[in-house]
DNA sequence: CCAAAAGTGTTACTTCTACACCCATGG
DNA sequence: CCATGGGTGTAGAAGTAACACTTTTGG
């Protein structure tokens, strides 16, 4: 990239990439966001929760190595995955580390069947975003700009549907809004907010439960246009 | 960041930090928004137009290298400067090169200065952004990338105003804004918009010209809640 | 006095927001 | 028939966009 033909031999600066993976989990009244974490079980904060992640393998490119690093934590394929951010200062570990950071969301459902199935993989536990422990490295710090970023795209984009199963009526889904948000919204503007936005189609299907049968829609990944780059 | 200690020897990713420098330049009509450009003079794409970059150097944070690498090429200091993205496919240089990209503003009052001063640096030409030639490596599809962010960004930020000197007046910060997106907008709707706004100051000076003096404003660093995350 | 930019005011229109109200179902 | 969530309607607030109009300067 550079005039120069190549950094000096006794550089050491690794690649590492790693993921802030979110999923709704049930719980009494409000569904929670959770992210997993996993045990260190070596030497740089052995003992201390971490983000998922791994190094960086020569042979992929960076969105590769972020579905793989996920794929070891969940066993799962997510619904969205987008780069976040690269932190590379260099006092950020004992030796020279360039993260970089990507965030996911996860169905529950898959999850929920996943864990049931497999059993919970080692070393991984669920956490919820509001009360994480302190995590190795600078780890707080970015999951907390993860959950910024979530919150803040929730806001004019429609990727929320991501948290549901392919099939939801509106009130789940106003649900994960509420859950991703900390606040409640108003059922009838959500509603008309949503059927005006192209983002999801109707079904026929109803779900029946307590009362009146709500009818059940699916997310419309064509109409994208939101607002992102050219990239994705 | 991962279980295992440490990529294997055999790797060879090497981290670049590159960046996309916007600035102003005057021109007949409207003012034309510009990045610098540098002629590579080594084997991978040799003679083509490139990014300013260089090698991540072992003692420097990526913002460290991004601004030397800014330095290098300009001997400026940035108004603005913000981390855009990591490329990493594995195909993007005969060599696997992670390169983190940064974008920035410069103040055209600074630029002018500098180059009438020092002359221009050896192989950094300016080019029209929406003239590009073709660039090395993924260079193109990083500065339109860098466009689309930068052009978004205006739209609900005050940045904007880093492209300017200390003072200007509303109609100079307009024509910035005309330049940026590319369309006219309603002068007295603007003026309304930034002076509810808390981003600008109002100063006690007045530029006279031709006709009836304008007031200078200054940009407001204080009042910067816009919508970044909690990292910069 | 005239041209042109600086700056103010007004109106129409679109989008948000709060909330009243009817509908359909299980118990 | 009633409690409850599903779903529709509507009126006021707030923000946007278009444009008429007044002010101040240089020439």
């Amino acid at each position: 990239m550079s005039p120069s033909p190549s950094p000096s031999a006794a550089d050491a600066i690794r690649v590492a990439v790693s993921a802030v993976i979110f999923s709704l989990r049930a719980h009494p009244g409000a569904d929670k966001l959770m992210i997993p974490l996993v045990r260190r079980t070596r030497d740089p904060h052995e003992g201390m929760w971490a983000l998922p992640g791994g190094w960086l393998d020569e042979t992929e490119g960076l969105d590769e190595a972020a579905a793989r690093t996920l794929a070891e934590t969940t066993a799962l394929t997510p619904s969205y995955l987008e780069q976040l951010y690269t932190f590379g200062d260099v006092d950020r570990s004992p030796t020279r580390v360039v993260s970089v950071v990507y965030w996911a969301l996860l169905r529950s459902d898959l999850v929920d069947a996943q864990r049931s199935v497999a059993g919970a993989p080692e070393n991984v536990e669920w956490f919820d975003v509001d009360a994480l422990p302190p995590l190795a490295f600078d780890h707080n710090r970015i999951a907390g700009y993860a959950l910024w970023r979530l919150r803040n795209k929730v806001g004019y984009s429609r990727i929320a549907a991501g948290l549901l199963p392919d099939e939801f009526t509106l009130t789940e889904l106003r649900a994960v809004y509420e859950s991703v948000l900390g606040r409640r919204l108003d059922p009838s503007n959500f509603r008309r907010l949503l059927e005006g936005s192209e983002a999801l189609v109707p079904t026929e299907s109803f779900r029946t439960g307590k009362h009146r049968p709500a009818r059940l829609f699916r997310y419309n990944a064509d109409a994208e246009t939101d607002k992102r780059g050219p990239l994705d």
